[in-house]
RNA sequence: CGAGGUGUGGCUCAGUUGGUAGAGCGCGUGGUUUGGGACCAUGAGGCCGCAGGUUCGAUUCCUGUCACCUCGACCA
């Protein structure tokens, strides 16, 4: 990507709203922007990052077993009604409903409905279980507050799974395969989570469980145990039988050391048993030939949640200067080095845009920023603004076969050798 | 829905005890610059959220309304 392509001109900061920083920088960049509560646009980078979140979600998940489909958005009323859901969130103003000559349509704040609706036309024998669907779609919840920009938004991109077995163990298999994949996702995306004990709440079914990120922002207060590394959401303390629950459930019996931390929540899970399969109708034949409920399990990741922490976490925050940008993580960063250049220079010009080329011919995704009339110091800081990892400057300072390549987290520089430099990159691991 | 707060150029904010508005940054032009947000000159850009009321006159006062933000109930 070349800069003086994308629009951006240079970008200086001002007041930064001192609880999201992150994003509040996102704004002011014009990397989002705002249409109203809860409704947000990704400029590029924003977008990429989450669509390299969305294929470490798709990647992971199909290496354990599942598989991948998409369901509409725009739902007809019946499924809803069929449900027995519909009163629930038409009436609580949830699910956003559109009326036409054709009938009600809704906008799907979930999708169980269409997920069973899919699944039954299919899985009509135990000789087609287990099966674990999923999908990443938009969502829409018309909420009653939104907050902080994108953790809480009317209309967001959610990763939903649903697993399908013929019984309570092969469900709780299904649901241990699914929870080691989320594991697995935020570790690779690199934001460590932490699976914790929660409320069942408005899915209903037996065991569920957060994936937490631990941080100040959070919505959620929880008791954590950091030496066992068990944890509860406080909700579940409202419950009168708690002690019996979590001790039967979760194993769960000294409460000792439980503190109170605060947490966002990225992902969440729930053993939901034959609930829906009752109210929606879905069955299959069992070894004995009798109609069978299906036992479902469902999963769910915020996308554009975890976009949004992550950004949150991987804030530039400068002694003198305060929050300043961003160093994406090498896991998730759609582009690898920022190539800054003097452009008003026609040999760096030169130089830089053969570098670009051999760079992304070599499948070392860069940015050029070729904008010309910038000084060298904006667009060093405006590298920090997009999140680019790794920099070159081409200015007066560049001579002969060499360059610097600066890790902009650490600081740290390596000389490579422009002859050299795919190789030299590659080997260098810092 | 309950409580609080904010609406003024693209962004962040001043200001007018009522006489139709400013700054910094950004943007255009000319020039000097170019390694961690350079400088000089010059220019464009605002029916001061919207609607009523009071007034000779409202961006300012009053009433209403809408939007956005924060805290609570709900949730990825």
């Amino acid at each position: 990507m070349k800069l003086s392509n994308t629009g951006m001109g240079t970008t200086k900061l001002n007041n930064i709203d001192e609880m999201y920083p992150g994003q509040s920088i996102l704004l002011q960049t014009g990397q989002l922007v705002q249409y109203g509560a809860g409704l947000f646009a990704y400029n590029t980078i924003p977008l990429l990052v989450r669509r390299n979140i969305e294929k470490i979600i798709v990647d992971t998940l199909n290496k354990y077993g599942c598989i991948e489909c998409l369901l509409p958005t725009l739902q007809p009323d019946a499924i809803w009604k069929n449900s027995g859901r519909y009163e629930h969130y038409v009436s609580d103003g949830t699910m956003l409903i559109t009326e036409s000559n054709k009938g009600t349509f809704c906008l799907a704040p979930t999708g169980e409905e269409a997920m069973l609706e899919f699944a039954r036309e299919k899985l009509k024998s135990y000789k087609n279980l287990p099966v674990t669907y999923y999908q990443i779609g938009e969502k829409y919840r018309n909420e009653i507050r939104t907050r902080g920009y994108l953790l809480r938004g009317k209309s967001f991109p959610m990763l939903d799974a649903y697993s399908f077995d013929v019984d309570e163990e092969s469900m709780i298999k299904s649901y241990e395969n699914v929870r080691k994949a989320f594991l697995e996702i935020f570790e690779k995306i690199g934001m460590p989570v932490i699976p914790i004990v929660a409320d069942n709440g408005a899915m209903g079914g037996k065991k569920s469980e957060e994936f937490m990120m631990i941080s100040e922002q959070g919505e959620d207060k929880i008791l954590y145990d950091e030496e066992k590394g068990i944890g509860l959401n406080t909700e579940i303390l409202e419950r009168e039988d708690y002690k019996e629950y979590l001790q039967n459930e979760y194993g769960i019996e000294d409460f000792s050391n439980l503190k109170e931390i605060r947490t966002m929540e990225l992902g969440h899970i729930f053993q939901l048993g034959t609930r829906y399969s009752e109210m929606m109708n879905g069955k299959f034949v069992d070894k004995e030939g009798k109609e069978t409920l299906y036992y479902m399990g469902c999963y769910g990741i915020g996308v554009s949640r975890t976009v949004a922490v992550l950004y949150e976490n991987c804030l530039i925050n400068d002694e003198k200067f305060g929050p300043s940008g961003f160093v994406l993580p090498k896991s998730v960063a759609p582009y690898l080095i920022q190539i800054v250049a003097k452009m008003e220079n026609k040999e760096k010009a030169e130089l830089a845009n053969e570098l670009y080329q051999r760079l992304n011919a070599n499948g070392i995704a860069s940015i050029l920023d070729d904008r010309e009339n910038v000084t060298i110091g904006s667009k060093i800081k405006d590298c920090k603004i997009l999140g680019t990892p790794y920099l070159i400057v081409l200015g007066d300072k560049q001579e002969g076969d060499i360059v610097e390549l600066e890790n902009v987290k650490t600081g740290d520089k390596r000389i490579i050798k422009i002859s050299n430099i795919i190789e030299d990159i590659k080997n260098c691991e810092f």
